[in-house]
DNA sequence: TTGCTCCTCACGTCACGTGAGGTGGC
DNA sequence: TTGCTCCTCACGTCACGTGAGGTGGC
């Protein structure tokens, strides 16, 4: 019985995979339009399916509401345009998260390798992380100093003792190429 | 004229990089609570620093607010279960961010290459490469082949020529493998 | 008559951004 | 006295999710 030519919400949601409540929503937004039925129902003709498709289409490559809506009526946003800073912002967002991936899996790792790390310790791990990876104001390098010195004058001998054996253990491990690495990526961190 | 020992919330944003609004917004959730001046004023202490640096290591690694209340205080989170977690999206968060850049690097290539399609064509070009990447219900595949042969018959001749002169010459510049590739996810879009 | 589907509010989400309008401290 | 900084509302952002309470159609 596929005989209909309009079809309700609920029925377009089921064929399409959206909501209900996400055909509402462009309706409220004037972006998806149907006529209504005596009742009030909405009443999804072939064209406001065909309309459907698309705003999906650009939706899935990262396009707003409202930029999805100006293009498809008058078209006064230029599409390659809007594609293209959709391209830059997606190259931006795979950068970070790999940068995120990667110091994720180095926390996790000593997670793994250490003996049962407490929360506490793995807190400070990951603030010595992030500090490493943001380029620090001479504000913020000498407050972070002063939080060294601190935290190293809290520490017991035992625990610096540790602290130094570990460090050697991770430099003894590098390679000569990893070593300059690592101190080409600690002097960037310093201002300009 | 460094011998202060508490900050507003103005000097501690600017010390940070976080915003005082950011602050208030921490203040608001329970997440950091300076004391007060006689003022009024937020006084952020040493220890507030400190905390301020965790909250912000913490957010850093993809952490909700809320969960990072929970970790800082009475630790009812397991921070090793929550970096899991994060780690496993963000691992999805590359992989879909991936493919959207293949998409949209494919559509602005054919932008390139073609004379100038219309913002129409763009859109018509967009649908499809969502359709492809979209397993299909019985419905939907329907429905796909119904717009298809509407868009079929809607062509000139001329229109048609082109249109299978740009089929056989991107099927002739693939290899054989690309070529059984194309067809084996064209193969796996049909419903099981 | 009973479900079932549909409808319209209207608040919630998440981490703040952005004024508006007012006050204390140097 | 004048800026400057700080304060507290309170609404806006973005794309819907999630009930609450009610009505038409088979």
């Amino acid at each position: 019985v596929t005989g209909q030519d309009t079809w309700t919400a609920g029925e377009l949601a089921r064929r399409t995979g959206v909501t209900a409540r996400a055909l509402h929503h462009y309706d409220a937004l004037g972006l998806l339009r149907p006529s209504r039925d005596a009742g009030g129902r909405r009443r999804y003709t072939a064209a406001d399916v065909r309309r459907l498709h698309r705003i999906l289409a650009l939706r899935g490559f990262g396009l707003r509401l409202g930029e999805i809506g100006q293009l498809l009526d008058g078209g006064r946003a230029d599409l390659g345009e809007l594609l293209r800073r959709q391209l830059t912002q997606t190259e931006e967002r795979i950068a970070a998260a790999r940068r995120l991936r990667r110091d994720l899996r180095e926390v996790l790792g000593r997670l793994d390798r250490d003996t049962e790390p407490s929360t506490e310790e793995l807190i400070g791990l990951i603030e010595v992380m992030v500090d490493m990876n943001t380029r620090l104001t001479p504000e913020q390098l000498a407050e972070m100093t002063r939080r060294r010195e601190e935290m190293m004058a809290e520490l017991t001998p035992e625990q610096l003792a540790e602290l130094r054996r570990r460090r050697e253990e991770a430099t003894s491990r590098m390679s000569a190429e990893e070593r300059e690495e690592a101190n080409r990526r600690r002097a960037a961190l310093l201002p300009d």
